[in-house]
DNA sequence: AGTTCCATGTCGCGG
DNA sequence: CCGCGACGTGGAACT
């Protein structure tokens, strides 16, 4: 990783077109080739202009001009350089996530009973032409059940399981198919809107869920 | 601004928990105190971990603990510093931007024809009570037509449109409304959508609204 | 402060 | 490679 603290211009070109008047800025190149360029300010994440690898660097005395296949590009002019030193990190072990949707829907996929008493799993990530319904189950009268599941429950979840639904209700073998929104919270104005359109809402314990899980693995 | 490399170990919990083993990496430290964590790979874009701004940094020897006032608590904990300087950048003048949806708007505006034979427009950013309404046109037939732009049309901007044709269709003044979603690019699940709810869709070529809108002002 | 919506979103997964 | 949806989305504009 190349670490270089300059007065420079930078003019992007590509998915649309900007440009940053001369300044002292951070200058990050990383191993794979990929720039970023950082000011002082604008938070930790956001890079004022940035290009992902793959691309070329072509670097001249008082210019670095680089591009990608998809013809993106960027030119970034140096004024003065101030500091500009190179370390060797070495490849990054990554890291570990937890308590996101997709291991909530593992969770309930194998606990499909603590969203509704009798509720079977037919299929994970059941496709539809509108995209795929995170569960689809049966429930204790072999009615079909489609099942929507967010981390934090908002309106939108709720409309993105009514668009479900109204698919999968023109199947003449699903029909009728009944919905369930499951998240961690759901808010009062998403609760509302999924009574209003006669779909239940669950919310779940996920710390809960994953003491239930570890008791389950404990058996065996 | 302030670089660090060093050997680390890095755990954050607030919103998930995640946490990064001990390696190399480098540490950044900005202005506001917002703090961000990149190794050499993933790209220029995204930090393995970060605090945003407004927080908390505590020091100590082999152990830095950042928190926020929201409740999220990052730590990084030292193993080595290879590397520990300061730099005082200044402001940043900022970038000036062109080629997002602001700009497809404008132009639009000025071309309504490009989005239907016969269509002019009534005004922009029509407002309502959910929102302004990006255009508001008149058919051949006189008819209103609702326009909403994006630069990549998704199921979402489809959404949104129904909720403006919703509430515009509630006016006996303007009573029919249909809609046109406009966009660079539309996705085959949006154009279902569209299709299933009698939204009409049109794809735009940029450049070519540019060369459209060149040619004008080269008449004047 | 809370809400809404854009973004060069980026990232990751499944077809 | 494309399409789609989640993201610790972040960030800005507006109420």
């Amino acid at each position: 990783m190349r670490l270089v603290i300059a007065s420079c211009s930078v003019d992007y070109k590509g998915r649309l077109q900007a440009s940053l008047p001369t300044a002292k800025r951070l200058i990050i190149v990383k191993a794979d080739g990929c720039v970023a360029i950082h000011a002082d300010t604008r938070g930790a994440y956001k890079p004022l202009m940035w290009m992902n690898a793959p691309n070329r660097v072509v670097e001249t005395n008082e210019s670095w001009v680089i591009s990608n296949p998809k013809g993106e590009h960027l030119q970034i002019t140096i004024a003065e350089i101030l500091f500009d030193t190179s370390f060797d990190l070495g490849e990054d072990p990554g890291l570990q996530k937890d308590g996101v949707e997709a291991h909530l829907q593992i969770l309930l996929a194998d606990n499909p009973e603590e969203i509704e008493e009798g509720l079977s799993l037919t299929r994970r990530e059941f496709p539809t032409d509108i995209g795929p319904v995170d569960m689809l189950c049966r429930d204790g009268d072999g009615n079909a059940v489609a099942i929507e599941i967010k981390r934090r429950g908002g309106i939108d979840g709720v409309e993105q399981l009514t668009r479900y639904l109204d698919y999968l209700n023109r199947d003449p073998k699903l029909r009728p198919v009944r919905g369930i929104f499951v998240a961690q919270e759901i808010t009062p104005q998403a609760k509302t809107l999924a009574k209003d359109r006669e779909i239940g809402f669950v919310e779940i314990d996920y710390e809960e869920l994953q003491g239930i899980e570890s008791n389950i693995l404990r058996l065996f």
